[in-house]
RNA sequence: GCCGCAUUCGUCUAGAGGCCCAGGACACAGCCCUCUCAAGGCUGAGAUCAUCGGUUCGAAUCCGAUAUGCGGUACCA
């Protein structure tokens, strides 16, 4: 058996996207599993649309979902051409090798001069639609003779260079998640532009190229591409190199079921690593879109992962990114972190609130500690932190008095019952605050007075927090001292007073 | 238009002829827990397995047609 070598080829005409980066894991997942070789290949054969911001954020992209490779470019100082002996990893530094093939396909006749221009074309093209026939290069230059290409050449035109595809085949391949595919040549538009008349090569013919000369035996990448995958047959005969096996993944989709696309969704990965979403959900949310271990296991490591996929297994219909199930899974990877690792993780996203200006400083490491227990399980994001616990790290409370004043109660009793909770609290003393000191006092209070615990409690937490949803209260004052707590208490009292007054 | 691919609860999926008048998860509803919000537990609702026809003693599973959706059809990738 042939040595398993897969590859991800992204272009670097966009941030990192949810759709490349499942494909870069399915490609990785199966190169693990069977101890195969995972490449990484920058198609920048695009020069007008490609930048090195794009590039850096793909390969930051993957670096931070885990997904490494073992041969391509590398984030910092790998050696130019990338690690790999099959590099350069970049396709504008492979041009020579795509000159020479194109050289080559030419010299055998199997590819030609192409003079017609865009304009030409086009109308050709519209004519084929408007007498209701299939779009298809004719071939007019299938056949020109030394004569006829230098009148063009005197004219100033420059060709392109097409490849001839054969009329009347039957292209068949068996796909790894389709099963048989056949598709008729004669589907394909006629002779393919290989090479641009700017000398720069295209797509079908570079993924050719390099899927031959890098060994590819896999080639895993999305549907989209099913359709066009007879041309890169017909490339690889042309080019007498071995034809890899083929497996086409099924589509990312928007909620209204078209291919997931900027327009319609939110498609950088980066994206959702700056909304919180971690590493470890998102991996496995995308390796769960369009696969399954075919047990009831959900959460899964990239390290299960690895040890379960089976590419046979993938779906073969599009699905629907559901950000709401890639949420539970984040909750439930944020669950499983330990204390040390969460505090570091929620780091950048406290300096972001500060930054926003809506804490006044950051909370020391010990102090989130101490949080942890009551914050840990309610974090669905690591930016829902700020909303949580926002009330802690501020000087001065928001507070909209109004909202104190639960519904069966008047402002009246409120207030009452802020003045004698703030003289219970105060009676438990600094030296004693703890949740378990603060409680049974205050629920004596309750049972004196004849009120009712959640009423009272939520007076105290708007009181103290500004807020109707808090962590567990005890908790909340514990975390924000004796002193504050109390002059927490006796700003909300005064507030209430003012409003009462008019 | 032509070619290709797909079609199981709202969503992600299990299911490879009898174990399925279809299982799990998210979301949703109710209950329990409870100082609020979460988390967790339990329960529930939710799918004529796109439709029609065929094969078979028996079909979500096999075959065909139809419908619908999506993808491809560039000197983009």
């Amino acid at each position: 058996m042939t040595s398993i070598r897969v590859r991800i080829a992204p272009s670097p005409t966009g941030p990192l996207h949810l759709g490349t980066a499942r494909t870069a894991l399915f490609n990785f997942l199966f190169a693990r599993h069977l101890g195969g070789t995972f490449i990484f290949r920058l198609e920048d054969t695009d020069q007008a649309r490609s930048s090195v911001e794009f590039e850096k954020d793909i390969l930051n992209g993957l670096h931070w979902l885990g997904i490494q490779w073992d041969e391509g470019p590398g984030i910092g100082d790998e050696p130019p051409g990338g690690r790999g002996s099959y590099g350069p990893y970049r396709q504008m530094q492979r041009l020579e090798r795509y000159t020479e093939a194109a050289t080559r396909l030419l010299a055998e006749d199997k590819a030609y001069y192409c003079y017609c221009t865009p304009e030409e074309l086009d109308a050709e093209r519209k004519r084929q639609e408007a007498a209701r026939e299939t779009p298809r290069y004719s071939g007019r230059c299938s056949a020109l003779s030394q004569a006829d290409r230098a009148a063009f050449e005197v004219e100033g035109r420059t060709p392109v260079v097409r490849f001839r595809i054969p009329s009347n085949r039957t292209i068949a391949f068996d796909d790894i998640v389709r099963g048989h595919v056949e598709i008729d040549t004669n589907a394909l538009g006629g002779d393919l532009v290989i090479v641009r008349s700017d000398g720069t090569p295209l797509y079908h013919f570079t993924v050719a190229v390099d899927d031959a000369a890098m060994a590819i035996s896999h080639v895993i990448r999305g549907e989209d591409h099913l359709s066009n995958t007879p041309k890169h047959i017909l490339l690889f005969e042309a080019m007498g190199a071995a034809i890899p096996k083929f497996a086409h993944l099924p589509l990312i989709l928007n909620p209204d079921r078209t291919k997931m696309s900027k327009r319609k969704s939110q498609t950088a990965v980066a994206a959702y690593r700056a909304q919180g979403f971690i590493p470890e959900a998102f991996v496995n949310y995308l390796a769960l879109l369009g696969w399954s271990t075919g047990t009831e296991e959900e959460v899964l490591s990239l390290a299960d992962l690895i040890e379960r996929f089976e590419l046979s297994a993938v779906n073969k219909a599009g699905a629907i990114f559901d950000r709401g199930r890639l949420e539970w899974l984040n909750g439930q990877w944020i669950r499983r972190l330990s204390a040390d690792d969460l505090i570091d993780r929620l780091r950048p996203f406290l300096e972001a609130e500060l930054a926003a200006g809506r804490i006044d400083w950051i909370p020391a490491d010990e102090d989130m500690r101490a949080l942890l227990p009551v914050v840990q399980e309610r974090l669905p994001t690591l930016a829902a932190v700020g909303e949580l616990v926002r009330f802690l790290f501020v000087n001065e409370l928001a507070l909209d008095p109004t909202l104190i004043v639960p519904k069966r109660w008047d402002i009246a009793t409120t207030i009452a019952g802020l003045e004698a909770a703030r003289s219970v609290i105060a009676g438990v003393g600094e030296v004693s605050w703890e949740a378990d000191e603060i409680e049974p006092p205050l629920r004596q209070l309750v049972e004196e007075r004849g009120w009712k615990a959640g009423e009272l409690f939520m007076v105290v937490r708007v009181a103290v927090t500004g807020r109707t949803a808090t962590p567990p209260l005890f908790d909340t004052m514990v975390a924000l001292g004796y002193e504050r707590t109390l002059a927490r208490l006796d700003r909300a009292i005064e507030q209430l007073q003012a409003v009462a007054a008019t």
